[in-house]
DNA sequence: TCTTCTATGATTAGAATTTTCATCAAGTAA
DNA sequence: TTACTTGATGAAAATTCTAATCATAGAAGA
């Protein structure tokens, strides 16, 4: 999951980074608009968090470029206490949400949550790429419509790569998602190559390419145009 | 793992309840210090928060007095932002950690896992309950001092049940804390019988007492005095 | 108080999954 | 090339989970 936080504040700007990458998200951040557009040309996000009310520009003008390019990233709005209005156009204009200022990381974390729930479950019920398609509320996984066995480690690990996909993951970062917070007390990550493999294996034999491209002393890449 | 605050403002004491029965903790709280005293006498906690700038009564009090019960729980000073006079002192009568108002709640959680954790590796290395050893660090248990070979679910339970010793625990609870948050999704916990079999016979086989007492219909009470 | 019923917990065996281990293959740098 | 590191593979071991069966506590009713 990719977040793009657009804060002006840095105080506030780093401590949301640094929690929400925690919570294992990765993350990227603007200072103003400029740079934000800039990164929102280059990259795909999950979910966007917009300060509405930055000094230098409009913070409406990012959620409409946003929509008038289809992008599929989840927008959440943050607004100072004051301004309302702003809010409301923004949500008008197809935010997804807004949290107002001053707000405690926790619950900015559950509103995530709760958006990327709301995308993958409720709006596109299926994730579908190429001849991959993933029904998320039956953590079911078919390729050319036939239905592939996986296990839960297989599962979480194909979603991981697919919520990553085109980018760069390591295998730390493999590990801290599929096993969580005691995994770096963990001296190898060998399993990992394991269940890659069973992945790959199950995948091919339903005739999907080998989409996750190994990285040698890097990791690995889901490497997909969809 | 159960906690006490001690807080007068009620809006800050709701949310903070609410927060960290979500992180899975057992809360009590009391408004002012004659109440906090009173659950203080009957209960044992593993950590207790204490406001320290109440308008009626010293905090400091409260402290003095869970240290010359030698209480073994950990204690986090709450304080306003202004009076860092009463912080010291609460830290120099043997206070653990400090916090300023306003926190953000996910602050004062990573507060309190810092607290268990260093109460429960550092301080004491060793968690010793009549014949059961526990050796966190290693992960490792003995009993009468010989090692018993439990499986991390295993372990996982037998350190719920001691850090919630002489209390009962629903198997909701349980499966909340071995399995996170997904838990509630399950339809049935069955294998929560399996594990906990597993783990008695194991200490059994070491001549140990079993002091897990079945609960019917309500749960399990890991019954020692120590 | 004594059955009977029902819900909950215990037990066991076995299936499925996860992890470990040993070995082989391939990439990179000297 | 050679040495070294990283990744892939297969088989086996360990762990976790499922499912079927049995046992027991508590409730309901005679």
């Amino acid at each position: 999951m990719k977040i793009l936080i657009i804060e002006d504040e840095p105080e506030l700007r780093k401590s949301m980074k640094q929690y929400l990458h925690q919570e294992g998200y990765v993350i990227e951040s603007a200072s103003d608009y400029s740079k934000a557009l800039e990164k929102i040309e280059v990259y795909d996000y999950d979910c966007i968090l917009v300060d509405i009310n930055l000094p230098q520009g409009n913070g409406l003008d990012i959620i409409k470029h946003l929509k008038q390019n289809h992008s599929k990233a989840g927008i959440i709005i943050i607004s100072a206490k004051n301004s309302s209005d702003d809010k409301i156009l923004g949500l008008d204009l197809g935010a997804d949400d807004y949290l107002a200022k001053p707000f405690n990381l926790a619950e900015l974390n559950s509103r995530i949550k709760a958006l990327i729930r709301r995308r993958n479950f409720d709006g596109n019920k299926l994730i579908e790429i190429n001849e991959i398609t993933i029904i998320p509320e039956e953590r079911a996984v078919k390729v050319h419509n036939i239905p592939v066995n996986l296990t839960a480690k297989e599962y979480d690990l194909l979603l991981f790569f697919i919520s990553n996909k085109n980018r760069v993951v390591s295998k730390n970062s493999i590990a801290e998602h599929l096993w969580g917070d005691d995994s770096d007390q963990i001296d190898s990550h060998d399993f990992i190559y394991v269940h890659l493999r069973n992945l790959r294996k199950k995948l091919a034999e339903k005739g999907c390419v080998d989409y996750v491209q190994t990285i040698y002393g890097i990791g690995y890449n889901f490497k997909i145009s969809v």
